[in-house]
DNA sequence: TGTACATCAGTGAACGCGCGTTCACTGATGTAC
DNA sequence: TGTACATCAGTGAACGCGCGTTCACTGATGTAC
């Protein structure tokens, strides 16, 4: 009776639900999450229209399921590459890049489900706040061994002028709960690393760059570069 | 019989063709752009579903018309601030950040509508490209008054290492058709500047800095900094 | 191993809804002589 | 200024569609003795 044991009953309907998933991300792909329907999954899968009502409560609590799968996927992507862990050990800034690169091309809506356009109303339950805050550790790690530790006391590095913005970071660090002593300008470099490559990925992801005869991955890379080294 | 007059039936169209724009603009701001419908309008305005069929061809082309609203809308107050112009003169760069960003704020479905998650098998019709190119035009303005002119001939400036990006922009700047003299450096930074700007505000309007407690504003503003301060 | 019962997956019919769009038609507004 | 005609705005009915969701029911699968 350990907790992984499963009947065939159980097992099954981890099956279908899967598989309901799997045939949500294709219609997702084909025609953006507004335009999901829960029939049109059924006909796909060979049943009628009820019986998914069995899998799923409603619409509703599916697309909360792939949301949070999408979540998920990216945090385990983060995790295996700069995780807390065996193997390869941790990875740098400009690995977690590419990283979020080859997973946001691997399906772009997918990535524009969690960081696009909000759905009217929306809003996520909790366990999915904390899986973003699992990829936030991971981005937070990495951005701490890549900046110098603080310096103990209020005395600033010579040569720097304090950041205003660095003091606003000191304040609201809540979002950071993971790495409580990181050091502001770590912080920093998490927020940076998130909306660059957010902005240059989601304008490459809608098809912006092509238009303009630009090569994206070069973009990405040369934003990359900027952000490590200043 | 010049141009501009309008016959009263012309004016009269052209009244509600705006209002139904009017109730649009009210219905996206509400549920977004996907939830658009004419039947609705139509009761929103008092009349029957049929009647804005006098109007528009179908709902593809009021989208069509939404979309090519937003540009000029956000290509006139690119201009205003910082185009060819008596007045106040050209703006610089940290200037025409605050113009954009007052602009998503007034009203961030607009924004979405253009930037956001696009919309499948949608196809921009070419004079919305043509409103997008005026909007280039006016920051690709401020990025070359803002970088120091190319140096003549193919010798680099000594200290600064040549980038492997600048080679790429050299080689692709049909969409800096405005500017064929505007050196690479120039290019880069109206890139960035949108790139960069896009990825900040895209996730404020998304919502994601105020679910961790940051201000929004001091990150817009720091990031400007970098951007014009390099 | 066999029987009796409970559980659960899936069906088909139905409800109510709103959508985009067409069509034939009425009534008002403008135009030409 | 008045009449005859053309133009155009708006209506109401209708078509076909797909949606999410409920409900009562059948049949298969598992469980308990």
């Amino acid at each position: 009776m350990t907790g992984t044991t499963k009947t065939p009953r159980e097992r099954y309907r981890q099956q279908v639900r899967e598989e309901v998933k799997e045939k949500a991300w294709q219609q997702i792909a084909g025609s953006g999450a507004s335009a999901l329907s829960l029939n049109a999954i059924a006909k796909q899968m060979g049943m009628s229209g009820p019986a998914l009502y069995r899998y799923f409560a409603n619409r509703d609590e599916l697309i909360t399921e792939l949301i949070r799968d999408a979540y998920r996927s990216l945090a385990d992507a983060f995790i295996a590459a700069g995780g807390p862990g065996e193997g390869a050990g941790r990875a740098g800034l400009p690995e977690l890049a590419r990283v979020l690169r080859r997973w946001a091309l691997e399906d772009p809506h997918r990535y524009f489900l969690i960081y696009g356009t909000p759905v009217p109303g929306y809003h996520a339950p909790q366990d999915i706040t904390a899986i973003s805050q699992e990829l936030m550790a991971v981005l937070l790690e990495a951005c701490a061994t890549a900046v110098p530790p603080a310096a103990p006391g209020p005395i600033p590095t010579p040569g720097t002028e304090p950041d205003p913005f660095d003091g606003h970071l000191a304040d609201h660090r809540e979002w950071a709960a993971s790495h409580p002593d990181a050091p502001p300008s770590a912080l920093r470099l998490a927020l940076t690393f998130w909306s660059r490559l957010h902005g240059v990925l989601s304008l490459e992801l809608a098809g912006h760059f092509t238009g303009m005869g630009l090569d994206p991955a070069l973009l990405f890379e040369a934003e990359v570069d900027r952000i490590v080294t200043p």
